[in-house]
Order: structure tokens, then C-alpha cells, then sequence
DNA sequence: ATAGGGTTAG
């Protein structure tokens, strides 16, 4: 701030120059005010210092501000030009560097190079090349900027063609050239490069030991940054990035605290890599105590606790984002839109939808299908086919969205139209399509078309079914009563038959009866998944249905030998923008424990008014013996309706998620719950969701 | 005063 107290009058042209240098260092520093008081003040305005402020708006990404400078200066060169593309392209305006370029007097190889970097970073390669061809000269910084794109774009065998031509080849184009190697996997040609270099800066070591960690040598990496005579920050955070990405935390740990300077890039990796191994609370104590944070910080700590489920605390962390008014950027916002997702919070996922419309993210097709995947788990289908209607291009992962979405609901029909609109489109289906499709066929006992379908993936639309349409077939079957047909498919399978297949006809066999298969089937689970404890409890609660104490005793024991455990059933649901969980079968932490309870109270007496008694006969569901001693009216997901009805104004559904399967009591409950209160009750559980309205439920009770 | 290479986040 002293250079604020230089005495400007006294300028004259030659201390201007000087001023034209101060204007650009304030610029850089981000003090654009200071840097336009400096020019305002001038007596002499060389067009040096025109130029100067011009560049400085550009760079504050004020293009429009700069553009009237330009166009209030006294006289221009081709510098002033020059700048002004570069300004644009800088600023991602190719359309009105294009036109500059072509209409500015004279053109000198500043401009042809600048047009050309333009495209390169637009991704207009092609255009680039045209750009390139057409230049009347050319240096090594040309050559160099087209060899960078098409590195770039994944043209590697055309950059190396391109760098064999170069007349010169300076540091920074074999720099490019072994960045690009490697990228292609050709180590050895890459290293070639490097040995014969005949100077190195710290550039080339870093891209050379980026390139050995991008092939998994991370050893050889680290030997290299051993022996490199200089390292920055850069350096530093690639090597430990080279340890984060292959997940040798410790190492990166060990590393960091060497750092002599640690970057927020490498802070950032490293929050990353500790959550990777679990250790969110050391991620988290980072995050805490960098003094700088950039929005790569904020979106590295949501998505670890997005990705390690620890949806409550990335909802936290995010609001405090906003309170602290910082932008969240694509990253996050897809974060976010998961944790949304996973936890059904419609409040917080509408907030986000509101955002990515206001910054403009919400025509991506990845953001879009994020988006669509939101809404069903929230249970908002009109609003999830609304924006699924707003894609212009609708790429096969938007149809697979929507389709899997419906299917999940049970919406046979909505599913088979989709479909058929999606041939008419010319998209072609894929594995997950036919999932999504014969997913709802069997939810809806369409046998005939499901076949049918089946039968067209390999003829007509030529993809191969694997486990996982299998599966939905063996439901088809299994649901309506064809179970000896559905292992006769199993005995046909080309591919293994993995435990969600062996789960369907478990399924099938706990509806249908079906003792002697169940017992197939169960043990086919308990070999592939031995620590999953539903088909031990279901075989556990066949046994016992047949009086075969021993063999249950035995299942009981092997059960405790492998410490397999049934994770806990939670329930929440969301109220006024908070998430309320409700686990353990009881509310006793809740706030409103009390009400609660009378709430459930007064419910489970209406319901005995309307012939309901709680059932404890579900053997044959997945529900454990303690679960079921305990007092049915105090399932979770009852807690929850019960809370539900408490808070959720009279005319909107109430919609309550389960981190496992219903249970049958809970499910014959709710539904009478929707009859006697007249609500709507969503519930999503592990496996799809219920709609229950008037006594009756979307999945026609089979689930 | 205008053009080029290396590190993070779905």
C-alpha cells in the first residue's frame, strides 16, 4: 500500500513505464481499484499504460469494463490487440477473440498464436489445427501450443508425429511432449525424452514423477524426487498425491509434514486420502486448522463424509459453507446432491437444484441425471420427470436415470413407455436399462413382456445378460410361483450366479414355501456372503418353522463363530430442512420423546378399532428373534410415521426412509395407518420404496 | 505491454 503515497503529478513519460509495471503487479495481486487509481491519476497516458489496465480488467474477469477502456484509447498497437484477444480468451470469449482476430488491421504471429491457444482451450482442436496450418510463420511457441493441444486431446500418436517435425524443441515442448507420453502409458519413450534433455527445470521433474505416479510406479516416483536438484510446492504436492492415490496414506502423512511449505492443494489431497482409510476425524482436524481454504477444501471434506456416510455432517459442514458465504462449486454441489439423495432430504436437494440453476450447472447431463436420481429417492416423480423432460440431448445414462427411478417405484408402465421412447430416440439400451426395465416387470408380475424383453437384449439390442438380469428373471419367476422354473434359469446361466440371484429366489422361496430350495439357496448365500446376516436368520426361522432345533442351534452357532451381526434398523425422515433419525426401536433421544410415543399410542389403539393386532408371525421374514420379543409398535420406522404425523402438514406425504427392509407387521401397520388418517405415507427401505394410500400399498405386498 | 509446459475436487 505505500506505492499509494508516490507523488503521481510528478510522472513524467519515462517514470511512466514504471507506472504501467505497478498497474499490472496491483492487478495481479487482485487490487483492481488501486491499479485504476493509479492510471486515473497519470498526467502522460502512454498507450503502455492503456494497455496495462485494459489487461488488468480482463484478468478481474471484467471483460465488459475492459472493453470500454479499449475503446476509449487515444491510439493502439498491435499489442493493444493482442491483449484484447488474449483478454477474451482468457475469460473463455473465443466468439469475440474470433472476431477481433479478423477484424483488427494487422495481424502479427502474437495473434495466430493466441487464436490457436484459444481453441486448444475450448477444446476445438480441430479449429486449432486449421488455425495452425493457416499461420504464415511460426516459432517454437506456436509449435509448442498445438503440440499442447493435442496432447490435450488425447491425440498422443499426433503430437508425438507433430514434435518430430519441430524445428526447435525447447525445454517447455519436450516438457509437454513427456506429460503427453505418459499419459498414454509410454513410460519408456517419455523417460527417453527426459535423459536426453539438455537442461531440466522443475517443471520437467514434476511432470516426469506425475507420470510415474499416473502408471502406478510410485516407488520409482519418489526416487526421482530424491534426486531432483530443486523442488517447489508443486513438486511436493504431486509426490504426495503419488501416495494419496494409491492409498499409501501414512506415507503421504510423512511427507506432508516434511513440507516446508504446505500447499492448499496438498492439504486437500490429504483430507482426501485420510478419508479414504476412515480417519475422518484426522481429515477432519486438517480442515479445521488450515488457514486457507479454497472451494477444492470445502468439496474435499463434504465428499469424504458423503462417501463414508456421514450424511448428517455434510449437510452440516455445508451450511456453515453458506453462512460463511462461500460459493460452492460443481464438486460440492454434486456432493451435496448424493447426500441428498441417500438421506431423501427434498428440502436440502430442492436448495441445491435452486443453486445449479442460478450458476448455471444444471444443463450438464451428469448434474442433470444426479439430479433425477435425487428426486426419485426423495419421491418426487413429477419433479424428477420434469427436469428429466428439460435435457436437451438425452444421453443413454439421463434414460437409464429416469427408467431405474420409475422401476424402483414400482411404475410398470411409466418404465415400458420410457423404454419405448428411448428406441424410437435412437438411443441404445444398456446393461443398466434392462436391469431398470425388468426390474419393474417383475415388481409388477408382467411375466409375458419380461420374457419377452429378455429374450430381445441379446437378440435385437445385442447385450449380453449378466447376473444381474438373471436375478430380476429369477424374481419374475419366483414372485409368480414359478420357483422350480426360476432354478431351472439359474441351472441355464452362462455366467456365475452371484448372491443377489441366489437373494431372489431365497425371496420367492420365503412367499411361496418352498423349504427344499430355500435351503439351496441359503447356503449358495451363506458361502458367497458369510458375513451377511440375513439368509442366516431366514434359513434360522425355516429350521424353526419345521421344529429342527439341532440344525438351528448349529446355524446359531456357526452365526457367532463368524461375528456376523445385523447392522441396526435406523429410520428418518426429514422435517422443516432437519433430518430426524430414529434408531434402536426407540425415541428415547429424541426431544420429543413423549409426544412421540402418545402419538403411537393413540394410533395403535385406532388401529384396533379397524381389526388390527400386532403380528409377531413373520417367521419367514428377515426379522431377528430379539427384534421381534420387543414391542412392535416400537420399530423405527414406526417412530418415524408416528413423528411424521406430528409434523408434516396435512396434505403432504409423508415420507420416511429405512436403512433395511421393512418389516411385515410395520408394513400391514402403515397401511392401516394411511387408511384410518387419510395421509400418504412414502416409506423407502433398503430395497424400493412404498407408497401407502387407503389401506393399500404400491407393492401389492410382495417385496 | 501481448502467445507455451507440471499438482486437487463428480
Amino acid at each position: 500500500m505505500r506505492f499509494l503515497f508516490i507523488p503521481y503529478r510528478t510522472y513524467c513519460s519515462s517514470t511512466a513505464i514504471c507506472a504501467s509495471s505497478q498497474i499490472t503487479l496491483f492487478a495481479r495481486m487482485g487490487h483492481i481499484e488501486t491499479a485504476r487509481h493509479i492510471f486515473d491519476k497519470l498526467i502522460d497516458r502512454p498507450v503502455d499504460s492503456w494497455n496495462s489496465i485494459v489487461a488488468a480488467y480482463f484478468q478481474n474477469h471484467q471483460p465488459s469494463e475492459a472493453l470500454k477502456l479499449f475503446d476509449k484509447m487515444p491510439e493502439r498497437n498491435i499489442v493493444s490487440w493482442n491483449g484484447l484477444i488474449s483478454g477474451y480468451i482468457n475469460n473463455g470469449m473465443i466468439n469475440e477473440a474470433e472476431n477481433v482476430f479478423y477484424t483488427m488491421p494487422e495481424r502479427n504471429i502474437v495473434s495466430w498464436t493466441s487464436m490457436v491457444r484459444g481453441y486448444v482451450k475450448e477444446g476445438m482442436i480441430t479449429e486449432a489445427e486449421r488455425m495452425f496450418w493457416q499461420m504464415p510463420g511460426s516459432n517454437v511457441v506456436s509449435w509448442t501450443v498445438m503440440l499442447g493441444g493435442l496432447v490435450q486431446g488425447g491425440r498422443v500418436e499426433d503430437a508425438r508425429r507433430l514434435y518430430e517435425m519441430m524445428p526447435v524443441k525447447d525445454i517447455v515442448a519436450r516438457t509437454s511432449m513427456i506429460g503427453g507420453l505418459c499419459k498414454d502409458g509410454r513410460l519408456s519413450e517419455a523417460r527417453e525424452i527426459f535423459d536426453e534433455m539438455p537442461r531440466r527445470n522443475v517443471i520437467s521433474w514434476t511432470t516426469m514423477i506425475t507420470g510415474y505416479v499416473q502408471n502406478n510406479r510410485v516407488d520409482v516416483a519418489r526416487k526421482l524426487f530424491e534426486v531432483m536438484p530443486y523442488r517447489n510446492e508443486v513438486s511436493w504436492t504431486a509426490m504426495l498425491m503419488g501416495y494419496t492415490k494409491c492409498g499409501r496414506i501414512e506415507e503421504a502423512w510423512e511427507l506432508y509434514q516434511a513440507m516446508p511449505m504446505k500447499s492448499v492443494v496438498a492439504s486437500n489431497a490429504m483430507i482426501i486420502g485420510l478419508g479414504q482409510i476412515g480417519e475422518l476425524k484426522r481429515a477432519r482436524m486438517m480442515f479445521d486448522c488450515m488457514r486457507e481454504r479454497d472451494d477444492g477444501t470445502w468439496s474435499a471434506m463434504i465428499k469424504v463424509y458423503e462417501k463414508k456416510g456421514f450424511e448428517l455432517e455434510a449437510l452440516d459442514l455445508f451450511s456453515l459453507m453458506q453462512r460463511q458465504r462461500v460459493r460452492p462449486n460443481f464438486p460440492c454441489m454434486i456432493s451435496v446432491l448424493s447426500v441428498c439423495s441417500s438421506l431423501a432430504s427434498l428440502d436440502h436437494g430442492r436448495q441445491v437444484h435452486a443453486q445449479l440453476v442460478r450458476f448455471q450447472f444444471d444443463v450438464d447431463v451428469y448434474v442433470s441425471s444426479v439430479l433425477i436420481t435425487m428426486y426419485i429417492k426423495c419421491g418426487d416423480l413429477a419433479k424428477a420427470k420434469q427436469v428429466f423432460n428439460r435435457v436437451p440431448l438425452k444421453d443413454v445414462v439421463i434414460w437409464n436415470s429416469i427408467i431405474t427411478g420409475y422401476a424402483q417405484h414400482g411404475l410398470a408402465e411409466e418404465v415400458l413407455q420410457v423404454f419405448h421412447e428411448m428406441s424410437f430416440s435412437g438411443i441404445m439400451p444398456d446393461k443398466v436399462t434392462f436391469v431398470g426395465v425388468l426390474t419393474a416387470c417383475s415388481y409388477t408380475g408382467k411375466i409375458k413382456e419380461g420374457r419377452q424383453i429378455f429374450e430381445s437384449m441379446k437378440s435385437k439390442y445385442l447385450v449380453e445378460p449378466g447376473a444381474e438380469h438373471y436375478a430380476c428373471m429369477v424374481d419374475l419367476l419366483g414372485r409368480a410361483g414359478q420357483v422350480n422354473e426360476a432354478m431351472s434359469l439359474i441351472e441355464t446361466m452362462l455366467v456365475e450366479a452371484d448372491a443377489i440371484v441366489w437373494g431372489a429366489l431365497l425371496g420367492a422361496c420365503r412367499i411361496h414355501m418352498k423349504m427344499d430350495l430355500a435351503e439351496v439357496a441359503a447356503k449358495k448365500l451363506l458361502q458367497i456372503e458369510p458375513k451377511n446376516a440375513g439368509p442366516y436368520i431366514l434359513l434360522s426361522n425355516l429350521y424353526a418353522s419345521q421344529g429342527r432345533w439341532d440344525d438351528v442351534a448349529e446355524l446359531r452357532k456357526t452365526m457367532s463363530e463368524r461375528a456376523v451381526s445385523k447392522s441396526p434398523g435406523c429410520s428418518w425422515l426429514e422435517v422443516g430442512k432437519k433430518v430426524h433419525m430414529f434408531t434402536g426401536g426407540d425415541s428415547a433421544g429424541h426431544p420429543e420423546h413423549e409426544r412421540i410415543i402418545r402419538m403411537l399410542e393413540k394410533i395403535v389403539g385406532l388401529l384396533r378399532e379397524a381389526g388390527y393386532f400386532p403380528d409377531g408371525s413373520f417367521v419367514l421374514h428377515d426379522v431377528d428373534e430379539e427384534e421381534k420379543v420387543q414391542s412392535l409398535r416400537y420399530h423405527s420406522e414406526k417412530l418415524a410415521v408416528a413423528y411424521g404425523l406430528l409434523k408434516v402438514p396435512d396434505g403432504t406425504p409423508i415420507r420416511v426412509m429405512k436403512n433395511l427392509r421393512v418389516c411385515g407387521d410395520c408394513h400391514s401397520a402403515i397401511k392401516l395407518i394411511a387408511k384410518v388418517t387419510g395421509r400418504e405415507i412414502i416409506l423407502r427401505d433398503a430395497n424400493r420404496f412404498h407408497h401407502f394410500k387407503d389401506g393399500l400399498c404400491s407393492c401389492r405386498d410382495y417385496w
